[in-house]
DNA sequence: TTGTAAGCGTTATCAT
DNA sequence: ATGATAACGCTTACAA
């Protein structure tokens, strides 16, 4: 498969030895211009391309980040969150001549089998990490092993760089709309409790609440799991109690919970009022559209590359501090919330 | 990074020689038992794992398939029918422990650039090419390369494995399910021809016609891109033929074509109905709901990929005819087309 | 059953 | 500026 040219053959071929083509190949700056030239000629001609896996055994290096998701494959997919995330990644390493490896890692049975198998065997040269828990024990593993990485979603340890938004902002910033708008019982649909992301628009809905001096009722809080499922059944249990609104701490749980209302006889916004998170295309198609949060999803998974080629490519000394960079989101008020309309 | 385990390092400390440990981590069979064991126990407890380089230097394997979609990333992401798609072939390589490289061919500067780095450096055992257009360099080369490759979408050449659906019957059920309801003066917004869908898609409309005695009006067909905005011009180009029914060959053209009817003050369905292809999560969302054709995305990925790791791990003998898979679709009449409410 | 040794195609060190 | 030569870590005949 494919033409097996070495280094040697284009050597002969050009009349060089092969440390000279490998340092035409490479850019080397100590060729002179003559021979340089000739050997290009031949490497064009020829179609030579070097050897992947030869090169990166002496160079330990590939080219290569891996994009992991410790997630099930349907939860991946379902939610458009990751295509841009992915699409924000895949512009700057194409950008930097990056290839780019995508990798599950659920291993019910084996777990750490992904791990091995993908990051020790020396495949990749860096990782973004998506959407861990923040007790994920991916992430001592990275650290332990020196592995060069970023994460989407702030991390506790102080070592670990990460792209985030202010999630507790946000959040806060889409209650007090609510409240703004005269709601009093504003329930929440919360993420996994057990991720940053769920922890925060948790913590922010919080603290709007307090600024407006009004209690925090734990009834009103519902955990869900970023699905539309858990969105649905969430609503179903807030349905007897009375709340005049909902925020949902992504759009997906609050396609789930518009479903329940409206099975249950309940008008949006008129009855309940409901406030999303993320902004993905369904939010301004939905009837009614969805109030949400936006989120500049592919601006952090190219801002998270970004960082991540900078690790490779200039390794921090021991100490360094990680890099930690907050983007912001924004309010886009739409009818689900009962403001408009 | 990574601990600096060699096969050399488990043999000393296993008490065996280097091919010893080979043997053993390769599951090959004349190996003791007793010895077996004693190895197995060192590299657990060691956490040793090959380096992937080295060993696919000699074995000229990687365990790497690529998905190559030869499109711009913003078009890529923006239709959840990549979503899936991959995630189709991602549960096809991680159960069959292969790694997925995504790569996007577009190199407007220099073509074949992509080609050459990705492909040629040996990084891949095989690739399933998505979405591209019939005529797209890049079949002939991984043809002339003898690179194992299943389409996504069928192609001409007698060679190329391929899964698809049966898109001229598919568009064919669409537009006789418009004619059914009585609609005569029946408009398309067609997929790029260039592309075998975008092609197909228009022959089964052609064909329902046909079938029904209605003269084909060719200024009734309006060709687009997949994107929402070449629906929207197509839609408006439409406006003034009075169409009382548009086919149009993906839902996020219909989508944009939804709002460009409604722009101009046409109510779907009652003006003008509309159906979609593809059943992406939006067409139901929709107001009004989409009626479209809906594809088994996520199989054609994972079918794709299965015939590829076939592909690879028998590779066929050279006359040896193509896998040519054809999938249904079906119709999932929503409440755009006007039969329903 | 186990070990020895020859590569796989590069890069990198050291001479020249 | 160029060329030998020794790695890089593994698999795989071939020997024992």
């Amino acid at each position: 498969m494919g033409a097996s040219l070495t280094l040697e053959k284009i050597a002969e071929l050009a009349g060089v030895s092969r440390s000279t083509v490998s340092r035409v190949v490479n850019d080397h700056p100590n060729v002179s211009e003559a021979v340089r030239e000739r050997v290009w000629k031949v490497v064009r001609e020829t179609g030579y391309q070097p050897h992947a896996a030869a090169r990166s055994l002496v160079t330990r290096r590939t080219n290569i980040v891996g994009v992991i998701i410790p997630e099930t494959v349907t939860t991946l997919f379902t939610d458009p969150f990751f295509s841009y995330l992915l699409s924000g990644i895949t512009q700057t390493c194409n950008a930097q001549r990056y290839h780019l490896m995508l990798s599950l890692f659920n291993d019910p049975v084996a777990p750490g089998d992904s791990y091995r198998r993908v990051v020790r065997s020396g495949h990749l040269d860096g990782v973004v990490v998506a959407s861990a828990r923040v007790d994920d024990p991916l992430i001592p593993r990275l650290l332990k092993d020196h592995v060069p990485f970023v994460m989407v979603g702030r991390h506790p340890d102080k070592r670990v760089s990460y792209v985030d938004i202010d999630n507790v902002g946000a959040a806060r910033m889409a209650v007090e709309h609510l409240i703004r708008s005269g709601h009093r019982r504003i329930a929440t649909i919360t993420g996994p409790l057990n991720m940053a992301s769920g922890e925060d628009r948790l913590k922010g809905y919080r603290q709007a609440l307090e600024a407006h001096h009004i209690p925090v009722d734990d009834s009103l809080i519902v955990e869900g799991d970023f699905s539309e499922a858990s969105g649905a059944l969430a609503a179903r249990r807030l349905l007897s109690l009375s709340a005049t609104a909902i925020f949902a701490a992504n759009d997906i749980m609050a396609v789930g919970a518009l479903k329940v209302l409206r099975d249950a006889g309940l008008r949006v916004p008129q009855d309940v009022a409901l406030v999303g998170f993320d902004d993905i295309p369904l939010a301004a198609a939905l009837q009614p559209a969805l109030t949400t949060m936006r989120q500049p999803i592919e601006q952090m998974g190219a801002m998270s590359a970004d960082l991540l080629l900078d690790l490779i490519e200039t390794p921090p000394d021991d100490g360094a501090p990680a890099h930690k960079v907050i983007l912001l989101a924004e309010l886009v008020v739409r009818t689900s919330c009962g403001v408009l309309g």
